[in-house]
DNA sequence: GAAAGCTTCGAAACCGGTTTCGGCAAGAAA
DNA sequence: TTTCTTGCCGAAACCGGTTTCGAAGCTTTC
């Protein structure tokens, strides 16, 4: 019946063509196209026949047909800046799957490249955009300024942070509450007995460091705790650089007998700045942070962190994507998740004052100087 | 002089088309798309001109325009097996990377999909397949049966697989020399002074598996040293069972004084093994196993492995599978590369005899009995 | 009963490319 | 000079969809 037509190529499996289906009841392509896109101008029992004659015959529209004269692929574009010492690498599975399992839930598709520097991601992004291989983007690691938020608002491509910036008129986005998961560390050490409670705050181009500071102070402020600005920290984003702000902490007059880091890496590095000071993590200094990296569950005594749940917010980035494409308005686009607490053995009663805490190191210190070294 | 033609709708801007190239030209679009594609029948000048026009005014095809004659959209599939407890996990960032950045090189893109399951990973594929999204397949974790490759073989779809199979026959390939590394592995140990040796394989469902067993096996005849199916203890992929199956090994009668393990990961509860019967790593038993996880450098003393390039994987893989795809023939396809060798602290010298160790274990398990866990 | 309106669909153009076919001109062979 | 190639390019069909336009057929209205 429908024979010669789409007799495509070598082996591979002919596919069943719009054409096919017109052809098998008798109307016409547009019939066919309009019925199944929803057109209002098709009668409702043929939308039936067609619908059911084209899932029986097993027609599957080709994406990239529809594109050229809709120009839309469905397919999501997910830019990923990978440098050599990434600090978001473990949640990317997660992430990754998120993205792309919604996507699929909708019949879309991902388009995904990484690109090592942000002037390289950019050019990326503007290729992406011009070869039209995506609708839309979705944005990790928002900076404070973004420099891919100009090119597509400039470009007019539909997109959607995952985090705030500074300036996020008609931009959709979605965020997991850092800030408050900092008040919350504040006051839960506070309510364990801790007076005095430092921070280490993440790296300044990364709006979210604001954000946990703001939040460290709140806590702070709840608890009737004093704030000084010796209480923060230099910014630390890896283990190392945690290891030398928690040692200079650590080493202050009157050092803080818990630290809230604003990412977990950096605590880890406390762990060893502890050690090195002969403090132990959880029993001299209590600790507690934020990201959720199964390497905290293998430290000693565990880290008691603030996890986020990097499938769902994947996921939630797509489905929101995928409404501003369809023309949802991005104001209306924004949502703020919560972390969840980790309880692990990190953060405990103080059993020193900051006045024991700090002749403890001194007593330490006299015995073996610390060095650090600069690599990993 | 191109004026209205182009000018689509709202704000985004006018591309220009192949029609505009030609316009400008005087030409036909004919002649301007066999010109850029390198058909025979096009003057060297006349390709010149066009291809110098088309930089100009900064044509870009669009490739879906292009897909929807030719069926091919330059775009690559990887779609990955996550499941909750994913041992790839780490790799995965780099190895994205790798693919996409080779991808990227050649103007291709990368289209990604995640699932959980083995069932849904198939139906992703056949509809990224039936959707024509993608010409070819990366299959990452190659299983020894793999129904990927069955489907794929059946609908003459390229792909291209990361990790032999048993039945390789027509496919295209690249590994890492992983038996090598197991032989060597034994044969360092073997030079160290170690005469009795384990091995911990991995998952029985990984062709690798077999393969790196081999690998020790003939890394013990190579050194002279006797084999026996007492030195392979039950496979393990997990620091939990990589505990478990190390206590084994190390309470039998004749303990190995070192130990090989398949993945890194099963190497880290060997440490957990080795501390809870009162042993120290690279002291009472050396430790070696293959990966190149950044947690092994985070272990007391460091592991020694043989690190994996996954980003150097990834980005083979896409060249050759773009190769493949413009029709190489597959059989040729065929690479393995080695892993290198990461001298940490985890192998020295024994410092004691097989029947020395077991005493040690005897006297520390009258101390105190071990209870496993289950989780993590 | 004719005009007007509405519903429903076919015909055809269109999107941006690729590919087939054929024709023209120049050069080679007869 | 005529004929046959050969090189080069234009014209038009084509890929698989979407969308515009208009025209039937049926109702409704006056």
């Amino acid at each position: 019946m429908q024979s010669t037509q789409s007799a495509m190529g070598s082996g591979r499996q002919a596919r069943v063509t719009i054409a096919d289906v017109a052809r098998h009841l008798g109307v016409t392509k547009s019939t066919v196209s309009r019925a199944l896109n929803g057109y209002p101008d098709i009668a409702e029992g043929t939308r039936l026949r067609i619908s059911r004659a084209a899932e029986a015959l097993g027609y599957r529209p080709l994406s990239h047909a529809q594109a050229i004269r809709t120009g839309r692929t469905r397919s999501i574009g997910l830019v990923l800046q990978i440098d050599s010492e990434d600090s978001a690498r473990p949640f990317l599975a997660d992430f990754i799957a998120g993205v792309t399992q919604a996507a699929s839930d909708a019949t879309w598709t991902v388009t995904i490249a990484a690109e090592p520097t942000e002037e390289k991601v950019r050019s990326t992004v503007g290729r992406l955009i011009e070869e039209r291989k995506a609708d839309g983007f979705i944005l990790p690691r928002t900076l404070c300024s973004d420099p891919r938020v100009e090119l597509l608002r400039d470009q007019d491509v539909p997109f959607i942070m995952f985090g705030r910036t500074e300036d996020s008129r008609g931009c959709a986005w979605f965020d997991i509450q850092g800030e408050d998961a900092m008040s919350g560390a504040v006051a839960r050490l506070a309510a364990l007995g801790h007076t005095r409670i430092a921070h280490i705050p993440g790296g300044p181009q990364y709006f979210y460091s604001q954000l946990r500071i703001d939040g460290f102070q709140k806590g702070l402020s709840d608890a009737g705790l004093p704030f000084s600005p010796d209480l923060i920290g230099a910014p630390a984003m890896t283990r190392n650089s945690g290891a030398r702000v928690a040692h200079d902490l650590l080493t202050q007059a009157t050092p803080p007998t818990a630290i809230v880091c604003a990412v977990d890496r950096a605590a880890l590095g406390v762990y060893e700045a502890a050690s090195e000071l002969g403090l132990t993590v959880g029993q001299d200094v209590s600790l507690m942070a934020y990201d959720g990296l199964p390497e905290g569950a293998y430290a000693t005594p565990g880290l008691t962190t603030y996890a986020v749940d990097s499938f769902a917010a994947g996921s939630r980035l797509a489905e929101m994507l995928i409404q501003l494409i369809r023309g949802a308005d991005p104001e209306e686009l924004r949502e703020l998740a919560p972390p969840t607490l980790v309880e692990r053995g990190s953060d405990r009663p103080p059993s020193l004052t900051p006045a024991e805490l700090a002749q403890r190191v001194i007593d330490h210190h006299s015995k073996q100087p610390v060095q650090w070294e600069d690599n990993q």
